[in-house]
DNA sequence: AGAGGAGTTCTACAGTGTAGAAATGGAGGG
DNA sequence: CCCTCCATTTCTACACTGTAGAACTCCTCT
């Protein structure tokens, strides 16, 4: 009774741990997670709330299984490239990918890390690639840890959900002095487009290259 | 009455938004941000909760005004290097030394960006030197960006206090299969310390050379 | 003195997480 | 068959939240 997977419900009207997590993180990204409650959650469970507590001690303890049901979404089944850079890269975007779709989840992601094995799984394959470059496992585990507080960091601005209510109206333009920022003017004279995901994959390939160089990578041959 | 600095408290028992930003800033940092609340914000302003709705619309204003506070506390005084990489590190890190000190608000800076004058004026510092090492408006003000994103990502996954509770215990060594992640348990085992400080310095640093070749960027001599 | 208004307080309401007790229902043993 | 046990679900209750709306207090200006 454990390990079914799929448009979950098991066959009695039963709860499941990864039931909940998987309609929380639904109710998270349908209503934002300050809207987020345990009634709420009950509701979409169509049961008494006080139910998931049977499965999780505290709401706590149920967003930590909402995370890692996100990194469990990674899609592994992506074609890798060779070079060992394109490779990091490739690996990364589709961490990215998987995270930009829950934006309402991002900043739970991003404060309650994990360390259960799958995560782990998924963080060797990163430092074993880096490794097999050249460098030495504790270089390339800090590396790897860059990469993702870079993600998520990126991801949290683009297009993260405000934590504590809608951010309030931008401030009035009158009151911005244009001379004190002309360089800011002069970008957005420019035509300023806002791409987070081409600057995102600019700044990872950036810090990709800096990092071959800053610890001598090349793909053994 | 708008412009006193300091250990602020205006001379008669009357509130001001400044006051109050800081004060909210202070009982974060104290307890934690699910601990806060309006009702704790007025015992510690010696006041009636509603009074602070004078000054801010609702609790998600007075978040934006705790964000820019932290803002204001970055040391712009710092002797800035000549080379403009060294020069860029130096005033990232001045950025994150004062994010550095609020970690319970680090979710607020990540998720609720601010446009107001004074942290414009930062961004263009910045801009300004990439510009004349040779970067294009736009351009610069992508890196930018992502130096920012980088850098409260990475602070969040360090001191950032976890959204929605303390986490949960980490799972059961034992159900961990080392061979699953024999890099992983290299590095452990070559004695893998986790200094944040140097991991995100060489982090940006690989950021910053990896921006330099890809934009081609050298100080103007 | 009287009016007005900015600043503060009071009261109240719907909604929160979750502790603790109570109910439900199915499985196993006699 | 009944009866017991126990996992699961529900019920009730409490202290706490953000904030709407009215009422109250003073200070300032005429």
């Amino acid at each position: 009774m454990e390990h079914n997977d799929a448009l979950e419900r098991p066959t009695r009207p039963t709860l499941t741990a990864r039931h909940i997590a998987q309609t929380a993180l639904a109710t998270i990204d349908a209503n934002g997670l300050d809207a987020f409650s345990m009634r709420k959650l009950g509701a979409a469970l169509e049961v008494d709330p006080m139910a998931v507590y049977h499965y999780f001690p505290n709401k706590a303890a149920l967003f930590d299984a909402v995370v890692e049901t996100i990194y469990t979404q990674i899609d592994t089944s992506v074609a890798v490239p060779d070079a060992w850079d394109a490779a990091i890269a490739t690996y990364v975007s589709a961490m990215r990918t998987a995270m930009r779709a829950h934006p309402h989840a991002l900043v739970l992601i991003a404060t309650r890390p994990v360390n259960t094995a799958p995560v782990l799984v998924l963080v060797e394959v990163l430092v074993a690639r880096l490794a097999r470059a050249g460098a030495r496992p504790t270089d390339a585990l800090a590396m790897v840890n860059c990469f993702g507080t870079y993600t998520i960091g990126h991801l949290l601005a683009d297009v993260g959900a405000p934590v504590g209510g809608p951010e309030g109206p931008p401030p009035d333009a009158a009151t911005l002095d244009p001379s004190a920022i002309p360089t800011l003017v002069a970008a957005y004279e420019a035509g300023w487009v806002f791409d987070a995901d081409v600057q995102f994959d600019s700044g990872l390939r950036a810090m990709i290259a800096g990092f071959g160089t800053q610890f001598g990578l090349t793909d053994p041959r």
